[in-house]
DNA sequence: CAAAATATACCCATTTTTGGGTATTTTCTA
DNA sequence: TAGAAAATACCCAAAAATGGGTATATTTTG
């Protein structure tokens, strides 16, 4: 039987290590490679073509392990890609559908659901997470202006910042966060920020 | 040759199944529990009495794994505490020093220094992650109501929210809010709460 | 193409925040 | 106990944020 061979991306070495410590017990397994950031993940992908790959959804210099799953795609990897997350949160889990990812799981999974995950992943299935019925958020959609705005509001920037930088008037980056609150249910910034942060942003 | 008993807590169960993968593997050492919340592994380490405990510095309901540390030293508990956070910063490091941690270890450690430093704290020892000096924050110091009114701006109150609250003053709460924007060095809430995020503070 | 969604930009008024200042009481600590 | 640190609360004024509105291009999509 040849072993299904599996890398792992993830900023934490010692969720490497552990995913590591527990994929070596399993007999169908093999583990071809591991990553701290998104640049050698993707070169990695690239040479090693593994079959399967493990990859944090935050990864850190702001580039998400999202975008390694989008590159992975339009750069057609065979690999199977799993996504690995610590929020329950239907965006995140409805974008990495979205592009094609295999599976979504949280960090707070235990070792059989992840193990039933991979091996059914590693079968040709997915194996997405059941977000409960009631933590169902609405599923917020932002608008490409919308994103843009949120990348500078969680980098601290005040409205006339923003205006400044995206050169359009004050007045209207006023409206886009105008709007992104009311998308979010946030009334200021602090709880705009904690929303996002739920949601899956980090800074 | 009796081995050490380990006790693990962290929110995230793939972390503690990971941990444990790679400690089963150690001769000196044995598990003898685990949690996901402070609760259960307050009243584990009362009952069990590990050796030693491998605590996240940050857990769900926003009561930090720092508190279970505090507990365990005030309840006069003989189990030796490392602390596993995310954040190389010096302010918990410090707080997880002063608290009578024996140890503090990056969530981004490998495990061959995680096992050099479990093996030195085992036998007596302490390990604390070295900052490197260029990322040594000047460690910021929050007075005891600075701390309360940060818990509040963290959960999302604006000032007269925080007034209210507590039961002093608007311009008190001003003060105070004027104060730790200070220490941070943020300009507004979005920076604070990035900073404050930087630092170690979950929301 | 037509409709819908998005981005643009302004209007208004109110509230909140920000950045200074002073000053008194309380609490901690050397 | 004397001095330092912290908490209290006010002053002022400028800047920013909030919450509502209207209106018009532009872009996307069925």
């Amino acid at each position: 039987m040849n072993k299904k061979r599996i890398y792992i991306a993830d900023d934490h070495q010692i969720i490497i290590d552990g995913l590591k410590g527990l994929i070596i017990g399993l007999d169908e397994f093999s583990l071809c490679g591991e990553a701290n950031d998104i640049e050698k993940a993707a070169s990695d992908l690239a040479s090693l073509k593994p079959d399967l790959a493990i990859i944090d959804i935050r990864m850190p210099n702001s580039t998400e392990g999202l975008k390694l799953l989008q590159w992975a795609v339009k750069n057609k990897i065979s690999t199977r890609i799993v996504m690995l997350s610590m929020h329950q949160d239907l965006r995140l889990l409805q974008d990495a559908k979205n592009w094609g990812a295999k599976g979504y799981l949280l960090k707070n999974t235990g070792k059989e659901e992840l193990f039933y995950a991979l091996r059914h992943i590693a079968e040709g299935g997915t194996y997405f997470f059941e977000i409960p019925a009631n933590d169902l958020q609405t599923e917020i959609v932002f608008t490409p202006k919308e994103l843009e705005i949120i990348k500078l509001v969680i980098a601290g920037c005040s409205s006339s910042d923003i205006s400044h930088k995206l050169g359009i008037s004050d007045e209207t980056v006023k409206v886009h966060r105008r709007n992104i609150r009311n998308k979010t249910g946030a009334s200021n910034m602090a709880e705009l920020l904690i929303r996002l942060n739920e949601i899956g942003y980090t800074f």
